[in-house]
DNA sequence: TTCGTCATGTAATGGGTTACATGATTAC
DNA sequence: GTAATCATGTAACCCATTACATGACGAA
């Protein structure tokens, strides 16, 4: 998650870590609120793993940038591993707060594989609402339980009329 | 949250493991989707903690019953941290994922307490509205994030109205 | 000079997962 | 007898959090 996201960010331009964080928060809400204490040994990871390069100047006294930042730029590989994963479609990838991340980068991904995961998340969501109706019709639910099903139930309808849209306008362009 | 389903589930009578998980993933569905491993640890610790005691019957021979399982019911304490539990309104609490255990276990809730969690749950929606509201009018998003941001804001628009029918219906009685 | 925010990091902990192992019971 | 499901558990790991520590820099 924390890794699709910062590779997508540093895909753009070379970051230091605080300012992912803000542009993370900025662009996700809630979904991109890391801590610091998540995101800055992620970062020191992907770089132990070549995903990423740190940058060398910022040292240096040139024009009022000499903070001690850390600023990373994504390598070949990191371009490579972002490819990867933003495309991926399994359970994991349809999840909630994984397909939102996905969708945010939607824009540096090959258009094949957006409706590929556009799709992956609709039947999934199809899916669940399946399962809420089933659970709707054969359960004894009090009040409250019915009250929350039908919510979650309306949300699922929704969100699959969302992504039908989604998908068309994928693929009329 | 694991602990407050358990606790509330063993509230009406006593279970074992696996009929728990089963009640649980009916009753919240992907919400309550817990794994052995996470159930059956979580069960010897409550017990450890005098939360949850064990049913001696079971491995006598009584009509049918003779399987190796393990019957858990609630003690006096377990009763008293559930009541502290379901009440609870901070920000946690309000999360979706323990909101929704919560809601579940609302008909074992005093009523004072309910009006209290579905107002705090009202505020953190409005909150991640206005938030949404705000991000959609400062940044410039591409149209994969607007409609994101979209589709969030609508169903946080659409979950205060429910929590307005839910709370006026606590009041009205 | 002090305060806020920028900036990076560590240590302990939490709360869950997967994969695996084991064995009893039921249904065919 | 064999397969499915019931039933419990362990070990290793993952991804995140909180709380804390440190220090540079800019503005009041």
């Amino acid at each position: 998650m924390l890794e699709l996201a910062v590779l997508g960010l540093l895909h753009e331009a070379p970051m230091h870590g605080y300012e992912l964080r803000k542009r993370l928060q900025a662009m996700l809400g809630p979904f991109g609120a890391y801590s610091c204490g998540t995101l800055y040994p992620t970062l020191r990871r992907l770089l132990r793993n070549g995903l990423l390069a740190e940058e060398p100047g910022e040292s240096g006294d040139e024009a009022g940038n000499r903070r001690n930042r850390r600023v990373y730029r994504l390598t070949e590989q990191g371009r490579d591993r972002f490819a990867a994963l933003v495309g991926e479609c399994d359970r994991h990838a349809c999840d909630d707060a994984a397909f939102v991340v996905r969708l945010a980068f939607f824009s540096r991904t090959p258009p094949e594989c957006r409706l590929r995961v556009l799709r992956a998340r609709r039947r999934r969501v199809e899916q669940r609402g399946e399962d809420l109706r089933t659970a709707l019709a054969e359960q004894r639910f009090d009040e409250y339980a019915v009250a929350l099903h039908t919510l979650a139930l309306e949300n699922s309808e929704r969100e699959i009329r969302w992504l039908g849209e989604l998908i068309e306008r994928e693929r009329t362009g």
